[in-house]
DNA sequence: ATCCTGTGCTATACCGATAAAGCAAGGATG
DNA sequence: CATCCTTGCTTTATCGGTATAGCACAGGAT
């Protein structure tokens, strides 16, 4: 019952072969034309290598060149947990972004404010190259990480001054108010979130900018908690039918499923007397219940850039770090509209 | 516009305070007394060490200790992504736990065999520590594994050789037999998965085996697979009433949902008719739709066990490394029974 | 015989920390 | 006055790599 097994060093393969160390680390990193090692030497450099089993430890080779090759991510919202199905995209796209680019990935994802603070931490403790962030703008880490110019990438969510990769809120807005306005909507109603993120302010925004510019009218009878989607349809069916909103745009999909179970228990008829709209564009368990009309947002390729876009400024020396990307989005209709 | 900026190492403050970088390690890392550092120089250290913002290398340290406390996530089920519920708890319970013992966790979870080869490697270039293991017990790493000791610790599904956390599978067919038994069933229809999983396999025996005890015939007609529900409810449609089974068993949830989902479209009635349960108690979008009645599975405290066994083992010079663990599991009953 | 050039490797230093041994100055002790 | 112990540091080696300079030797030119 051994514990585990001492790793094959560098030095392990000279004393075998009675070369110096240096022989081998040239021969095994490729460097053995430039220095000058002969072609028998490299063969039986690579036949020890081979037979020992050796890989060269990524921790000294760190060390030297001062970069692990790992990068992280921290959630800044409060409460987000790998749980939430958009964070479980993102990951996906972190991990394929960081195969592509041949970095590692390091969670600090954890639940509460520390998250940030520790991937701040992780960077400074040399432990990161990198980190990508998603967060509020007005985490009180993004200052410092400004101020001391860490390589950091902001996604999904805008943070002044650091380099950012979201998707196009601000079309999918406008998506889903002339998709409403050519179904024959005249008059919407936004139920939306109020948290510190650019992405859902932005969703708003554009929502009422082109239903505006449409000649639609726009209420907003404030939040839908969760629990609190009776009270809200409550509302609207007290409200005189001439003067009821004909859709619910719902901040997120989410929110207008929420919305949409409490209509079916109330008897209301989606889409028929209230239409519903989400955003997000995540994977349901309502198909051929309630296929949702939504907008597609690319999570996991906003997270894949927002990899290869941090990789790009640690691998340029000084960077031209404000790279501002907006990934398209597309609207799914759906049978809620 | 700079560059990442130099981080401030132990001998910045030496420098600074003229002593030697040893006296400044002594008092940075808790040392001071052992080593007979004046209280003054102590302060004087720690007001510098403030003043410059240092933290101590951890690449460094690593190297020094031969350990990054780092811990890797493996998934060897091919196709597995961070998109699938279960996973996602399992990230989370994996957080909590590195949280706990001090480490963080590096993902190699990407959707092809590679991942294991991948994690495997992380051990051998010493950029971790040790790897928890999703995966099949067949898979061609897990024999090179146990062969050369690494410190694995395998959760969800039995590996042979390593130590495993699991829930407690046969308990939980166990349970769905006898609740099923006690709402009046007599025959059981198993809807199984064929993957090679031992956890899987328990659920089935488990069922089996306590249906069997309790006089209850079960039935097997195959696999569910996506999108052949409805052929396979037609074929229990076509059998006389007298000798239909009168509830589904299916191996996971998602299977459950899509066989009720099924039934819901054929017009056969949910739990009078037929009654379905599932397995893994994961959240669903179906709330106030369908309550499945399922065996809660409790994923994330299996994969935070996992990590502490995995913490013990490094610890622990020679581990008594055939932990097994089986975390309870609960019925929860909806109205699909 | 001396100088020069190219070949093939070795020696040294360094990355940033830590473990262990060493060593100078001052006071107590014989 | 010589010895010993304690205090308060410094020196050296080490982890496992990599960058750079150096060095011994062979062969050709002078």
């Amino acid at each position: 019952m051994s514990s585990t097994p001492r790793l094959v060093t560098i030095q392990d393969i000279a004393d075998e072969l009675s070369v110096s160390k240096m022989t081998v680390s040239a021969v095994l990193s490729g460097k053995a034309s430039r220095l000058r090692i002969s072609t028998s030497t490299q063969e039986r450099v690579q036949t020890a290598a081979n037979r020992l089993g050796y890989r060269p430890n990524e921790v000294a080779r760190a060390l030297r060149r001062k970069s692990t090759k790992i990068l992280g991510f921290a959630t800044g919202h409060n409460g987000l947990t790998t749980s939430d199905p958009w964070i479980a995209q993102i990951l996906g796209g972190l991990q394929d972004g960081c195969r592509e680019v041949g970095h590692d990935l390091l969670l600090h994802c954890h639940a509460n404010e520390t998250s940030v603070e520790i991937a701040y931490n992780a960077v400074l403790d040399g432990r990161v190259d990198g980190i990508i962030y998603y967060g509020p703008p007005g985490h009180p880490m993004t200052e410092r990480i400004r101020e001391q110019r860490l390589p950091v990438v902001a996604i999904v969510d805008e943070v002044p001054g650091l380099p950012c990769i979201a998707a196009d809120d601000t079309s999918g807005g406008y998506l889903l108010a002339e998709h409403l306005h050519e179904r024959g909507h005249r008059h919407l109603l936004y139920a939306p979130q109020l948290m510190d993120s650019s992405s859902v302010l932005n969703r708003e925004a554009a929502v009422i900018e082109r239903a505006a510019a449409l000649q639609m009218e726009v209420s907003n009878w404030g939040k839908v908690t969760a629990g609190s989607e009776q009270t809200f349809l409550k509302g609207w069916l007290q409200t005189p039918p001439e003067r009821r909103p004909t859709a619910i745009v719902a901040w997120d999909d989410e929110t207008a499923i929420r919305v949409w179970r409490a209509a079916r228990a109330m008897g209301i008829r989606v889409p028929q007397e209230l239409a519903i709209t989400g955003f997000d564009g995540l994977p349901t368990q309502l198909e051929g219940i309630c296929d949702l009309s939504t907008i597609v947002v690319p999570w996991g390729d906003v997270a894949c850039k927002g990899i290869h876009t941090l990789h790009r400024i640690l691998t340029s020396g000084a960077p031209p770090d404000q790279t501002q990307l907006r990934l398209p989005v597309a609207l799914r209709a759906g049978d809620t509209t």
